[in-house]
DNA sequence: CTATAAACCTGCTGGC
DNA sequence: TGCCAGCAGGTTTATA
C-alpha cells in the first residue's frame, strides 16, 4: 500500500525521469480513475503539456504542468506507476484507441486483460500517458481505488484541502504533534491514520512508529506524556525515512517505476509479524483490530496499563 | 464531535 | 481439485 515513503520514492524517480518531457495525450481505460474534472475535459486539458516538476504532499503525488495546471495522483491501495521505454507496445486488449468508447468496450477489455510482460503489454492498466518522446507512463490499479485529478494552479488549495502536517517537515515538532492531538478523544492509532492530523501515515508505518515509541495502539491520545509524544514524533520520522531509504515497503502491491519491489519489507519490525518474536524482547507479537484495521504490536513493549519502571 | 459501518474493488487465502 | 465466503486496507460517505 503506497504510504508516504512509497510516494516519495516514486516522486524522486519521476523527477529524474520525466521532468522536462511532454505529455502528448492520455488514454483512460477506467473512467472513474479520473476524479476531476470530467473525462472529456481531462483528456482535452492534458494534451501537449510539458512536465515542469514533481512534488509530494502526504500520499498525493503532484505533477506540475505547463499552462498553470497541476495533476494529482493518489494510488490508494494498489495503484502503481510504470514507465515504458519508447517502442514498447501497449496492449490492453482494446481494439480502438478512443478512450471514450470504453463504455462499449469495457467487458471485452476485462476478458482480455493480460499479464504485465517484458514487451510492455499490461494488466490492470487504467490510464496511459503517452509522452511526446515515445515513452509511456502507465497507471495500473487492480482494485481501481486510486484517483487522478487535474486542477488549475489557483485551485491547488482546494485540491489538497484537509491534509494535515507534513511529518518530514521542520514544523513537525513534538509540540506541534501535541497541539494536533490536544483535546482529541479516543485511541492514538486511528488518529495517526487521520490524514487531517498527519499527512502520509498509513497502516504499516503507523504500527511501526507506535512500536518504535513503545506505545500501545489503543492508548488514549490525551494520555500520552511529553516524553512519549517526543518518542512518537521521532518514531514517525525514523520509520518514514527508513522506508524511503529502502525504496518503500512491498508486500505484493508496491513497485517502483521499473517494476522493482521495495526492500523495506525486510526491515519491518511488527507489521504482519504477529506470532513472530518481538525484535526487542522476544515476546510473540500480537494482532488486534483497531478501527477496522489490522494492528500489530508487542504486548510486552507496548503496554496499556503500566509504564515500564526504569 | 466521535465512532462505527458500508461502499468502492479484486486478488488471495483457507475451509470444506 | 474446486468452489466460495471472508479478508485485506485508503478514503469517502452515510448513519447512530
Amino acid at each position: 500500500m503506497p504510504e508516504l515513503p512509497e510516494v516519495e520514492y516514486t516522486a524522486r524517480q519521476l523527477r529524474e525521469a520525466i521532468v522536462g518531457a511532454t505529455i502528448a495525450d492520455a488514454c483512460v481505460f477506467w473512467p472513474r480513475t479520473i476524479g476531476h474534472p470530467d473525462l472529456p475535459e481531462f483528456l482535452a486539458e492534458i494534451r501537449e503539456r510539458a512536465i515542469l516538476g514533481i512534488r509530494r504532499r502526504g500520499k498525493q503525488l503532484i505533477i506540475d504542468l505547463d499552462g498553470d495546471l497541476l495533476m494529482t495522483i493518489h494510488r490508494r491501495m494498489t495503484g502503481n506507476l510504470y514507465l515504458l521505454p519508447p517502442g514498447w507496445e501497449l496492449d490492453t486488449g482494446l481494439r480502438e484507441r478512443d478512450p471514450l468508447a470504453w463504455g462499449t468496450l469495457g467487458p471485452r477489455f476485462h476478458k482480455q486483460e493480460q499479464e504485465v510482460q517484458e514487451d510492455g503489454s499490461t494488466r490492470y492498466c487504467r490510464v496511459c500517458f503517452n509522452l511526446a518522446d515515445g515513452r509511456r507512463l502507465l497507471y495500473t490499479d487492480p482494485r481501481k481505488f486510486g484517483r487522478i485529478t487535474l486542477w488549475a494552479r489557483e485551485q491547488e488549495a482546494e485540491a489538497l484541502q484537509g491534509l494535515g502536517i507534513e511529518p518530514l517537515s521542520e514544523e513537525f515538532t513534538s509540540e506541534a504533534l501535541a497541539r494536533k492531538l490536544q483535546g482529541r478523544k479516543g485511541a492514538i492509532k486511528p488518529l495517526l491514520l487521520d490524514q487531517q492530523i498527519i499527512a502520509g501515515l498509513g497502516n504499516i508505518y503507523a504500527d511501526e512508529a507506535l512500536f518504535y515509541a513503545s506505545i500501545h495502539p489503543l492508548r488514549p491520545a490525551a494520555s500520552l506524556t511529553p516524553l512519549e509524544l517526543d518518542l512518537l514524533r521521532e518514531g514517525i520520522v525514523r520509520v518514514l525515512q527508513l522506508g524511503i531509504e529502502h525504496g518503500g515497503t512491498s508486500f505484493n502491491e508496491f513497485h517502483d517505476l521499473w517494476g522493482e519491489a521495495g526492500e523495506n519489507y525486510n526491515h519491518v519490525r511488527v507489521y504482519q509479524q504477529d506470532g513472530n518474536p518481538c525484535p526487542r524482547c522476544g515476546t510473540p507479537l500480537e494482532r488486534i483490530v483497531v478501527a477496522q484495521r489490522g494492528t500489530h504490536y508487542c504486548p510486552h513493549c507496548q503496554r496499556l496499563d503500566q509504564l515500564e519502571q526504569l
